[in-house]
DNA sequence: GCCGTTTTCGGCCCGACTGTTTTCAGTCG
């Protein structure tokens, strides 16, 4: 629906109707992607409908149109009218709505593959408002458009942008640099690097911005004024850099960070205060019918500096970046109730690791080593089963031998606890890839989908549920099977496999790799639910241990407190849970 | 198209950069 709703939205901007109506179904498009419950399910139990924010009449219509057809009859009709490439069209950077239309209305290109013959053809000429640069502007674009498409895993930004803000700050003059924008949100993809430097004096500025248009991974510079400049990077990745006052480094920091929902709210929250806040600041409103005008200026700056002092000015306690996605974070910051967010520090012990006994690239040794220098208290060593044949999955006779090696390491150890785990396949049936003996006698089981990724929603979510059902299960892992920028979630019940959690003592896994599942969204609701999370690295390797910060970051977003978390709790909690007598 | 402890009509976040103009429109974030 959120989909329908938004190509909707985009299909009217290109047909030129009224920007605020294509606002208002983006709008519920996001605010439906974000909704712990399904519209479905609202129809069904008869709830209104404009409950849900930013819905009025006519989309409530709508969805309850789309919930019974599957379909968006409007949107089969508009689209009957305005060609579908133009949507393409519009992923070119520089190519907005208007010009999309004048290039569909004047010239008849209608596609991305139409925008390329009519540039090389030079029908664009006499275009109002298109004259030689803008042309070679979209030439430009047009390449960057078939080299980048999508965004870009937060451990891989992590590693673009970290090396580049510390040649920045070596820059003489140079007071901060500071990354905002998503990757500061740690979102779980980035789309682009905002990067924010203060300087001492104006030549600095202009030095710091000339290391950036020259730094040797910038490909192409998009722009470069005195205050703001673009680059995309040769991997395709823009980065922006904003220079900014020391003054208003508060008021930048949290405008650029964003999200823009969370920043819209802020906005509207100043102006209900008789405040003005923008990214230069936080003002008192200027300019009023009793008060002269103060020239140059919308009024006197209360706030600025610090993001603290602009959160306090507006009446709320400083919002973590990672909750700013306007998902009631600014109610409970004016409650002084936002939650105490999990951190690194909380993380007692990884329940996902590992090792040479089957895909590992490291030995039980090494991974041990690597715990007890990351300050563990305990890890699960958590190799394959043997369904998973290619990763040289333990059976039964295999998982004797290992426990063999693994009293031997530990003997008078007492440095580090070992659980003695498994990442038990999950069949095709629902059943499990290990008998119930030794299923027994593993102090921790978690259960996963390796295989049969094209089930039906249907026969996946009866699978995963009589899985978790099995008495001896502790942790179902990366729950949807989605690999970020690689692979999309199976077709899954997610409701009915927490149900059947929760039921059965058993925790959700988000797996702090590559994978990134459960999602935000999911956690969001998982924690709702009371569920138990448990989080592992997955790692295949002693340096893959470090993903765990990441799959904190997702937590943190998702407003999970430690309590939740199953290896947050000490040795003695996490085996309760384990033995199902907590 | 949505929304309302000022409003059922008239707003809807706001500023920088670019290019094409010569005071502004389009686009982006």
């Amino acid at each position: 629906m959120a989909r329908l709703l938004e190509e909707f939205g985009d299909l009217s901007e290109v047909n030129g109707d009224n920007p605020f109506k294509v606002r208002a179904y983006r709008n519920v498009a996001a605010t439906l992607r974000e909704l712990p419950t399904s519209v479905e399910e609202m129809v069904r139990s008869g709830a209104p409908l404009t409950d849900i924010k930013g819905v009025g009449k006519e989309i409530a219509l709508k969805l309850v149109d789309m919930a019974t057809t599957g379909r968006l009859r409007q949107l089969d009709e508009l689209a009957e009218i305005v060609p579908l490439g133009l949507l393409e069209l519009r992923r070119v950077k520089g190519v907005g709505p208007k010009l999309v239309q004048a290039l569909w209305r004047e010239r008849g290109v209608t596609s991305v593959a139409e925008l390329e013959e009519a540039l090389a053809t030079g029908r664009l000429a006499g275009l109002a408002g298109v004259g030689a640069k803008k042309l070679e502007a979209i030439e430009r674009a047009l390449e960057a458009y078939h080299r980048h498409v999508g965004r870009t895993p937060l451990a891989e930004i992590g590693a673009i942008a970290e090396p580049f803000v510390a040649r920045l700050r070596a820059v003489d003059g140079v007071e901060r640099v500071e990354i905002a924008g998503s990757y500061r949100r740690r979102k779980d993809t980035i789309g682009d690097i905002d990067l924010l430097v203060v300087a001492k004096t104006e030549a600095a500025a202009r030095a710091v911005t000339r290391e950036f248009t020259t730094y040797p991974e910038v490909a192409e510079v998009l722009g470069s004024g005195e205050t703001r400049s673009s680059a995309r990077l040769a991997n395709g990745v823009q980065v922006d850099l904003r220079v900014i006052e020391a003054e208003a480094l508060g008021a930048a920091l949290l405008y650029f960070t964003g999200s823009k929902a969370h920043n819209v709210a802020l906005r509207q929250l100043a102006l209900d205060k008789g405040l003005h806040l923008s990214e230069y600041g936080l003002f008192a409103e200027g300019g009023s019918d009793a008060a002269p005008a103060t020239p140059g200026a919308a009024g006197e700056r209360v706030a600025g500096r610090t993001e603290e002092e602009i959160y306090e000015r507006l009446g709320l306690e400083w919002i973590p970046p990672e909750l700013r996605e306007d998902r009631g974070e600014i109610a409970a910051a004016a409650r002084h109730e936002l939650p105490r967010l999990v951190t690194m520090a909380d993380v007692r012990g990884d329940l996902h690791v590992h090792s040479t006994w089957s895909d590992g690239k490291a030995t039980v040794r090494e991974m041990v080593d690597a715990c007890v220098e990351r300050g563990y208290e305990y890890l699960a060593l958590t190799d394959h089963s043997k369904a998973l044949a290619m990763t040289g999955g333990l059976d039964e006779a295999k998982l004797a031998r290992q426990w063999a090696e693994l009293d031997e390491l530990m003997a008078g150890r007492d440095d580090i606890t070992l659980l003695r785990g498994m990442e038990v396949d999950i069949l095709k049936d629902g059943t499990l890839d290990l008998s119930d003996e030794w299923l027994e006698r593993l102090d921790i089981v978690l259960v996963s989908v390796h295989s049969h990724f094209e089930l039906s929603e249907a026969e996946q979510t009866a699978r995963v549920v009589k899985a978790v059902s099995h008495p001896q299960v502790n942790v179902l892992a990366h729950p949807t099977g989605r690999v970020l920028g690689q692979r999309d979630p199976y077709a899954l019940d997610l409701s009915a496999v927490f149900d059947a959690c929760l039921a059965n003592g058993v925790a959700v896994e988000h797996n702090a790799s590559e994978r990134l599942d459960l999602s935000d969204v999911d956690l969001i609701a998982a924690r709702s639910r009371g569920l138990t999370i448990s989080l592992g690295s997955d790692a295949h390797s002693v340096a893959q241990l470090a993903g765990m910060r990441y799959g904190v970051d997702q937590l943190r977003r998702a407003w999970v407190t430690p309590g939740a978390v199953l290896n947050a709790r000490p040795l003695a909690e996490l085996r309760r849970f384990l033995a199902k007598t907590a």
